[in-house]
DNA sequence: GGGGCTTTTACAAATATTTTACAAGTGGTT
DNA sequence: AACCACTTGTAAAATATTTGTAAAAGCCCC
């Protein structure tokens, strides 16, 4: 499956046997990353620092330094970066060495090279998905004091909501709700997530709260509460809050 | 304000053999999990669904569903929750085919419980990265994942399709079974495997649902329902997703 | 103890899914 | 080509599930 890349994970091979490193380096190209190979130790930490690979593929027997040593190493000042042992020896004790250390994965040579790609994978595809809250990415601003959607004005800050039909103070659970909907504006929150974020509930319930609450805030914002445009519900989900911006500047 | 996530983390534990299950059981109780059993695959959907684990731990060979199809069943609504495959069996064939269907681990019974444990909290601590900026905070990932055939756009996330004839807002089980469908295009998906992954059903059955939900994906999808170009049947198999890609690379 | 919320209860109304029933299609065999 | 034994397509009826809403019951704070 090709994968849409904007930018190429980089992907570092720390592996001493020069025909086994190529050997990987070129799989890993054709699967699109980014490669670099450390044929030992102490210029896998060089390359480490300076080039902040996404993934590093690690032999276990090096010359200098052994594997586990750079393993540690790392590990001291990054905790999540992903870490795949290659190794030739695999006792339960040697894997739970590593694990105990931090690693993600162990393969034993010789390993299969379409199980290798598999796993590479879904590690650089988990690091993302924990990657993706770290930089902040390009998060909407929820919005600053007050909130403007159809006719409505919402002043968040003290509550005063200006509508059709004049101007209404809502109340606390009303506007943690209000806010909450807001934040996921365009896209649907379940049921189950709400509870869980607005009242800290867990687990099953079976309660019409959310749905009154729906039933008040439609009565307040919309124009035909029976034909909602903004607080839609979404069968067997949940709720979708949709502002309709004319131009929803994206990106 | 702070989300009451103290909580332990909860784990799923599919084995139908009764001691082993209560072994895994209790190791994984003194690590300060909450674990629950499921004893097979239809029990283990249930058990998912409303107890909504943090990790599953998953045997393969299960009385009724197997293993495969209760993965997939749950990877079609949850791509994120790690799954850790106990297996009797594990060829590099089997892990692959795990693999891809995004199994997270894959340790081969018997297995050597400390590693099994190291594994686990390796799992779950990485998901616990992953989880922090789902919904809790603040922020929205940045890609809907869009799939595209023919004229037809659909944002998979949101279940919002735009086809000819406008948009159509697709139900839960439509959402579903579509997404099946575009994870096996291009292969035939027998009924009973259809059933078995998306509804849970299984042994021999007859009913016209599947047929009928394909109606339904024809008059959406298709420009001549009667001569179907994506959704075709494969006469006494099932049926078979066609998305016409000019190209499909990769070998 | 009253007033203003919030939550639960209890149905009615809306919508989705599954079954039923039958028409229509397919392929193989004479 | 006509027949048979299936298999598939489809609409409509029957079920099942989910939402909408009002009214009753709980809570909390003066």
């Amino acid at each position: 499956m090709t994968t849409p890349n904007n930018a190429k994970s980089r992907i570092l091979v720390v592996e001493d046997e020069k025909h086994i490193a190529e050997g990987i380096r070129l799989n890993l190209s054709l699967l699109g990353y980014d490669v670099a190979i450390a044929r030992d130790g102490v210029l896998a930490l060089q390359q480490w620092k300076t080039w902040r690979p996404d993934l590093i593929v690690l032999d276990i027997m090096l010359p200098g330094i052994d594997g586990f040593s750079v393993l540690q190493s790392i590990r001291l000042e990054d905790e999540k970066l992903p870490i795949l042992i290659l190794s030739a020896k695999a006792t339960a004790d040697d894997r739970i060495r590593g694990l105990t250390h931090g690693v993600d994965d162990y393969l034993t040579k010789p390993f299969n090279l379409e199980e290798f790609q598999l796993r590479v994978e879904r590690l650089i595809k988990r690091a993302r998905w924990s990657r993706a809250n770290e930089a902040g990415s390009d998060a909407k601003p929820p919005a600053d004091k007050v909130f403007v959607f159809g006719d409505n004005r919402i002043a968040l800050e003290t509550g005063e909501a200006h509508c059709r039909g004049g101007v209404v103070r809502l109340t606390e659970q009303e506007l943690k709700l209000l806010k909450l909907f807001i934040k996921h504006r365009g896209r649907p929150l379940s049921r189950t997530k709400i509870l869980e974020i607005g009242w800290g509930y867990t687990g099953e319930m079976t309660t019409r709260t959310v749905d009154n609450f729906i039933v008040r805030f439609r009565k307040y914002f919309e124009a035909d509460p029976k034909k909602p445009a903004f607080f839609k519900s979404v069968r067997s989900v949940g709720y979708l809050f949709d502002d309709n911006r004319p131009e929803d500047n994206k990106g």
